[in-house]
DNA sequence: GACGGGGTGCTACACTTGTAGTAGATTGTG
DNA sequence: CACAATCTACTACAAGTGTAGCACCCCGTC
C-alpha cells in the first residue's frame, strides 16, 4: 500500500484521531497546509477508494477510520525505500546512516557493531 | 531531488557505470525489466532535464553522468521518508525498526540502546 | 415552512510517472 | 557513395497526484 506525500499527511491525522470527519482533518492541517475543504475531502475519498480507510455515515457526515495500521504503512514505506535506494537490504541503510548522517561517536560505533552482526549472519529478512 | 521508482533504477546503474549511454543502461536493466530502448531514453532525458544527470555528446551518442552522488540521493530519500512517515525524526524510525522489523535479540538491544542515547541528547539533527 | 450552513458527489485540470512509437539525422561499411 | 544499423528529437497517452469548484441535499432555526 503505497501512500503519497499528501496521503501520509492525512493518514497521520486519522491514525491519531480515529473516526475523523473531513472537517476534523481540515482543522488539523490548517496552518500546516492551505488545503481547501474540497482538497481534504478528495484525499480522504481517494484513500477510502484505495481501501486504506473505511467510511461510515453518521447522519449526513462521513467518518473515516484507518484500515491499515501506522506500523504496516511504515513497514511498507521502509521496504519500498530499501528496494529502490538501498539494494533491498537493511544493512546498506544502516551503513549509509553510520557513514553519512551526523551521529555521535557512540551511536556510530553501535551501528557499525550491528552492521558486522548482520554481515555475519548473512541470512537477511526477505 | 526526489527520484521516482524507475528513476532510482536508472540512477543505480549510472552510478555504477559512470558515463553511460542509453544502450549501456538498457543492457543492464534487461532481464530485470522489459523496458524498450525508448523508455530508457525518456527516463535518462528526464533525469537530465531535472538536473540530476549531465549529457555529453560523443559522436552521435549521448553519454550521461550523475550530477548528484548516490549518498546525496539516499540522504534525501531518507529525509523524505522521515518527514512523511516518521514525524521527521530519526529516532522514531529506529524505534519502529526495533519494534517491528524482525531483528535478532542482540540487534534489538543495540538499537534500543541507541534510542535512549538519542532521547538523552534530544538535540536531533535537523 | 423557508433559509442558511455545512455536507456529499461529481467534475476538472495541470503536472508527474510509466511506457512507448515514429520520423528524421548520423555513421560505419561494402 | 548508398544502405543498414543506430541514435536522437518529438510526440503520445493512460494512470496517479495535487488542488479545487460547483451543484445539490439535509438539518436545525426563525
Amino acid at each position: 500500500m503505497k501512500l503519497s506525500n499528501s496521503e501520509w499527511k492525512i493518514m497521520n491525522i486519522v491514525w491519531q484521531q480515529s473516526p475523523a470527519s473531513v472537517r476534523d482533518v481540515l482543522e488539523r492541517v490548517e496552518g500546516e497546509t492551505a488545503w481547501s475543504y474540497s482538497t481534504v475531502k478528495t484525499l480522504l475519498t481517494r484513500l477510502a477508494d484505495k481501501g486504506v480507510l473505511t467510511v461510515r455515515k453518521r447522519a449526513n457526515t462521513s467518518l473515516f477510520k484507518p484500515l491499515i495500521s501506522e506500523q504496516q504503512a511504515r513497514r511498507s514505506a521502509i521496504r519500498s525505500l530499501l528496494d529502490s535506494a538501498f539494494g533491498g537490504t537493511f544493512g546498506s541503510l544502516l551503513q549509509h546512516v553510520a557513514q553519512e548522517e551526523n551521529l555521535n561517536e557512540r551511536d556510530r560505533a553501535t551501528l557499525t557493531g550491528m552492521l558486522s552482526e548482520l554481515d555475519a549472519q548473512k541470512g537477511d529478512a526477505p
